[in-house]
DNA sequence: TTTTTATTTAAGTTTAAACTAAAATAATTG
DNA sequence: CAATTATTTTAGTTTAAACTTAAATAAAAA
């Protein structure tokens, strides 16, 4: 059975549950996941994995001198459920924020400078309403 | 909304677990948490129920001198869950644990010393099956 | 075989968490 | 108010995790 102390002991850390979406639905090597978090270092890296190999979070295809990474969405149980659930949240919340920016920035929808009309008003309801 | 990063964080600790199975059901004054778990100092147990109370997982209901804790179940979403699959399943391994120290301990079912009937042999099977 | 590419591992350092002991706070009782 | 009880908070220490750099391993290409 999973060791589910082993589990949220590993997911506790950010830079191990950012290496965890990293490989959440394709394989990627240590080098293409460390150019994807170049503010650590390789080795920093690499001992994550481990870390998360040992725990049985991701698995590992060698192909040449390669090691491919992948995230064991199994093994995670519904701790995996919660790490989903967390990513989804943070994409909605920016998608949000970027909306939020968008309306911020620029002048008021029908302004007008020097008499010309900048921001044109968006016809949000159908022609025919 | 629920914070998951800092409920995963807090939840990742050992003690922290032991705190809040205590006080999941029934409410619990420091001094009484502290009974519980000789091993750590007092100081110790203050602190760590500060660190659950920041995350929010655990509740406070003051009554003169004493500080009742209790868990959040609310607060700790799908994480409560995971943790009580985790707390009866070391229930249900102790309780299997017992049973097999059970059968390994003394003379095996039937043994006669000294022309006694040592441990007599149980009736599994209904009588007219 | 030397060089390159990919990665791990070891040694040592930095940083953060957990802990202890003791002082501080706070309400209660005599 | 002094003493008691319950608890928190502070200061300093211990322990463990995360990290960096560099050496080691290993496969592949020149």
């Amino acid at each position: 059975m999973q060791n589910n102390f082993a589990i949220l002991q590993a997911v506790a850390s950010p830079r191990r549950r950012e290496i965890l979406r990293l490989v959440w639905t394709v394989e990627q090597s240590a080098g293409e996941i460390h150019r994807a978090m170049p503010e650590v270092s390789f080795g920093a890296v690499s001992l994550q994995l481990r870390a998360l190999a040992k725990a049985g979070l991701v698995e590992i295809r060698i192909d040449r001198q390669w090691r491919y990474y992948r995230a064991n969405q199994e093994a995670l149980g519904s701790v995996g459920a919660i790490l989903k659930t967390m990513w989804d949240d943070a994409l909605w919340r920016l998608k949000l924020m970027a909306e939020l920016e968008q309306t911020r920035r620029g002048p008021r929808p029908g302004y007008r400078s020097a008499g010309n009309l900048v921001n044109e008003r968006e016809q949000y309801e159908p022609a025919g309403a």
